[in-house]
Parts: structure tokens; C-alpha cells; sequence
DNA sequence: GGTAGGATGGGCT
DNA sequence: GCCCATCCTACCC
């Protein structure tokens, strides 16, 4: 499997799948393909973030510089830099003005494995690859460079893969925040062996 | 198998 | 000045 046999076999996911609730995104992001370049893998680990009281999501306190693009159109991503080493992809939710964004924090490496291992020689097994949010923007080598870039076309985009099959979801606790810590809003793919943090039972 | 601590810099008060 | 949607290494069972 190959990117051009993968864009054979798939079609880009519209804008209008992003403009919707951000957790039903989140789950529903399950199972696509999201591709940067030559590099791709399967999503199996998400988490929403939302508007309103949801204190965890950068967008809580307004507009700022850094958050202009979660209240703009939806189907763009949103890049940040986070403790002074990695980078964490969203991907942006709800109609234009409403803030929301889902974090892609894990993914099943499917075609260009060979180039996401030169860039990330830490991870001694394809499971380590991309199981986490910082490391699979450096597997995919997404940088703050592409904040606002259009996820429906050109380089970074997602897709439908025909030949995607069946899984269960599981729900938890979003990973790694301290407010709003035991809100339902982390969507994973039950069992997959390439999630950031196995879930126990 | 497990976990504690450090790296490292931008955003916001 | 403190916080932070993380990852890796060293070290310990």
C-alpha cells in the first residue's frame, strides 16, 4: 500500500462532515485516514474539545492569536506548540464563529512507515510510532507551518478508506488536563494496539 | 513490569 | 512567573 493506491481507494472527507457537534466528530473521525505527503495512518484515538464551559479547551478564553482559527470555518487544523518540544494537531469543528476542535492523538501507521521511522528514531517498535499526539505529527512531520491549512485539500487532508473495517469505540476521561478532567470526551478504538494510553478492561 | 524527573519554550496573567 | 491537550531516559523492581 502505497499514497497513490490509498487515494485510489478513498475519497476526501467534506467540510461538511467537520461543520457538526465536535464529539460527534471526534467518534466519527475514528477509522479515517489521515495523510501528510507520502506518510498516512488510520485515526484510533481522539478527544473533543469544545465551546461553552469546556475549561480544558484552548478556546475557553476567547479569540486570541493563538486560537483565531477554532472559531473560524470548519475542516482546518490547528497546530500548537506545546512544553517547548512538540507540536499536537486538531482538527477544527462546528460552522465558522462557533469554537471547537478535535485532537488526533493517535494513529495506525498505513503507508510511508519507512519515512515516519527515519523521523522518529526513538520508537524501537511500529506500535511507538505514532501513539501519541506529539509523536505522530513528528511521524507525519505536521508543523506549526500548516496551522490553519485546509484539511480538504492539498497535502494534509482526510479520508475515507472503502476497505476500512468494523471496530468497537470506547469512551473515556480525556489524558493529560487537569479541568474538566472526568468529562466523557476521548474516543478510541476498542483493542487497537496503536492507541496513546491502553485502557485496562 | 513500572514510574519519577528533566528537557524546553511559547502563551497568558 | 506559572502553566502546559508530551515524550524519553534512567532507574527500580
Amino acid at each position: 500500500m502505497d499514497t497513490r493506491e490509498l487515494a485510489r481507494e478513498s475519497r476526501i472527507v467534506p467540510r461538511s462532515f467537520y461543520s457538526r457537534r465536535t464529539a460527534d466528530v471526534a467518534r466519527d473521525l475514528l477509522g479515517k485516514i489521515l495523510v501528510n505527503g507520502p506518510a498516512s495512518g488510520m485515526i484510533v484515538d481522539t478527544e473533543a474539545y469544545l465551546g461553552g464551559d469546556d475549561l480544558a479547551a484552548h478556546s475557553a478564553r476567547g479569540v486570541t492569536d493563538r486560537t483565531r482559527v477554532i472559531f473560524g470555518p470548519p475542516g482546518h487544523a490547528y497546530v500548537y506548540f506545546i512544553y517547548g518540544m512538540y507540536e499536537c494537531l486538531n482538527l477544527v469543528t462546528e460552522p465558522k464563529d462557533k469554537p471547537g476542535c478535535v485532537l488526533i492523538r493517535a494513529i495506525e501507521p498505513l503507508t510511508g512507515i519507512d519515512v515516519m521511522q527515519k523521523r522518529r528514531p526513538a520508537a524501537r517498535r511500529i506500535e511507538d510510532l505514532a501513539s501519541g499526539p506529539g509523536k505522530l505529527t513528528r511521524a507525519l512531520s505536521i508543523t506549526r507551518a500548516q496551522n490553519g491549512a485546509d484539511m480538504t485539500s492539498g497535502n494534509l487532508v482526510v479520508r475515507n478508506w472503502k476497505h476500512q473495517r468494523q471496530f468497537e469505540i470506547e469512551v473515556t476521561p480525556r489524558i493529560g488536563i487537569t479541568k474538566c478532567a472526568d468529562w466523557p470526551l476521548r474516543y478510541v478504538v476498542k483493542g487497537n494496539r496503536f492507541v496513546s494510553w491502553f485502557v485496562s478492561g
